[in-house]
DNA sequence: CTGTTAGCGCGTTCAC
DNA sequence: GTGAACGCGCTAACAG
């Protein structure tokens, strides 16, 4: 009952010549006549002959596999992210792990230890909020196996990084608001370990310059990315003697909590106490009030970028000196 | 610099033993000396060694890693599926390889070929919208990589399954709706082929009898879940010459499609028409006004019953006959 | 142009 | 208790 998948072996005695010969008649090694030529592909497509990847992975020392390793599949960055991943991979034939390492350190370490055990040609990572070391990330580099950052990238490590020019975004995000007459704008930002934070704050703090804006320390909040913490520091916002008008969140996520807190304080979100975001996700589409104006970070064409520079390092013959991709982002109007 | 992956061969080596006995060792085998024994798992755990899984495979014919394919992994359902799935087969030692079928047959076809090229163990599956035939699935289980379905399961085919007792819980969501009076309920459902969408087809028609509703074909739509239908279709109720009182939809999706629509028809969602919806998305909670309430379909457990399934079968040493899961929903009031 | 052979890393049978 | 040798499926160096 059970088929058997065909080998080479097989398709050899079958057409009673050597295994080696029916090897390179599937490589089209012109060395082979091409009646026999012929003759293989013909008989392997009877068979449904597929090459034993473990077998291929033992001569070759390649999987054509690759890790991804990131937060939360459940946010909508992340998941188109990997839409984009997945075209590019299989367009050139490589198979797609996934590991989701929902902001926790020890995960993330298991994950790559995981993928370095099952030898994969190479990973691609964002960042758990929590991790804040990458000795990990270079453990794994040593074996051989390159790493990609993508969006969450690490800051002070030299490395494979693809993100988007989040400080151009941010003074963009800034300016739509100025032109609307607001000034007090506050920033909820990320963890401040995270490049992408740190380059909110950036482009925050060269808008208040540009801008002329009136702020203050209190006005900048860094949180986990949690409900909770998001929560508590809107409210320490909307709180302060003279709170803000305009708060800048990290992700569209962010936004959604915020915004659940000013109206249970009573304030209309985007009338009140105006909104705009990052991300730009679908999740927004369905919403009666979503942020005025989202910064959008192109979460597929990351994913592209990223998976682009990992199989061309990984098919490359010689080293490739680390390389960091900007991609632009786009302000969008709700 | 790069460091290379340990083999039992430099264990051997380093221990001036053979490598049968390091690999006799490593498995714990009586017949080892205990200080032989003890000495091999030190020099492994010095040298990092891990196995390498395609000669492990070799000789096994065991990847120990499951293929996972689905429609959409930005359909929060079947994120949080993934996540009960990760963590059971992470807990079991199992890799979990993610395709995406974008509801399209032709991608599902080549990824259950992907699947068995990479010699996967298991398979398991929630079937693309476009489907409706089933070959390739047995295609697959033809060569002895067992398969379990969840969630969207093929009717009239003997297979593995992991379901909800969706009938039930259309009765309870449409009893709800009862007792608020209202008795013109329309049915806003998902492709007629699937197993799923007849199950809310005969819930629903077991409450039309049960509690004397007026219905009428009209009331009840199939849609192929796009925007674009689902705009139609709720278009096509809405002009009705006795258009429905409240509509009750396929999933969370096409609740918020169809209520864009009324919206846009100056109809006040939950007021001048209800909505009563399935799967209970998170993504309502960030909603001012989302469905009155959703079946609760417990996408997370459906996740891990279905791996656990697929394991079971996978490491029984002998043939398993079809086995069917059914859990049951619940209904979250908002 | 084609066949023979060794070896990738590991488990296992058979000797000792 | 331990070691030698074979083979899983495949590629590639070597031989003709």
């Amino acid at each position: 009952m059970q088929k058997h998948q065909a080998t080479i072996k097989e398709i050899a005695q079958n057409l009673k010549i050597s295994v080696s010969t029916v090897s390179r008649a599937l490589q089209n090694n012109p060395r082979i006549g091409l009646r026999t030529r012929e003759k293989v592909w013909e008989v392997a497509k009877k068979m449904h002959y597929v090459p034993n990847p473990a077998a291929v992975f033992l001569k070759k020392n390649k999987t054509h596999t690759i890790g991804v390793l990131l937060p939360y599949l459940q946010e909508e960055f992340f998941s188109m992210a990997i839409t984009g991943i997945e075209d590019i991979a299989m367009e050139k034939g490589y198979n797609v792990m996934v590991c989701q390492s929902r902001d926790n350190h020890i995960r993330e370490k298991k994950a790559l230890n995981s993928f370095l055990s099952s030898r994969l040609d190479g990973v691609i990572v964002s960042v758990a909020s929590e991790t804040n070391n990458y000795e990990h990330f270079k453990e794994i580099e040593n074996y051989g196996i390159p790493v990609v950052f993508f969006d969450r990238v690490p800051r002070n490590l030299a490395a494979n990084k693809v993100r988007c020019n989040v400080t151009n975004g941010t003074k963009e995000a800034i300016q739509f608001l100025v032109e609307k007459g607001i000034k007090q704008i506050a920033l909820l930002n990320g963890p401040s370990y995270f490049e992408v934070s740190d380059e909110r704050l950036n482009g925050y703090l060269h808008a208040v310059r540009d801008f002329g804006l009136s702020t203050s320390p209190s006005y900048i909040k860094s949180t986990d990315l949690s409900k909770s913490d998001t929560i508590q520091k809107t409210e320490e916002l909307l709180s302060l003697k003279e709170p803000p008008k305009a708060i800048l969140t990290f992700n569209d996520y962010l936004a959604l909590y915020a915004m659940q807190v000013c109206k249970a304080k009573g304030l209309i979100p985007n009338k009140d106490i105006l909104f705009v975001s990052f991300a730009n996700l679908p999740i927004t589409n369905y919403l009666d009030n979503p942020p005025l104006a989202s910064v959008e970070q192109f979460a597929y064409e990351m994913g592209t970028e990223a998976t682009n520079l990992l199989l061309n390092i990984i098919e490359s013959p010689i080293e490739i000196p680390y390389q960091e991709i900007v991609l632009d982002t786009k302000l969008i109007i709700h």
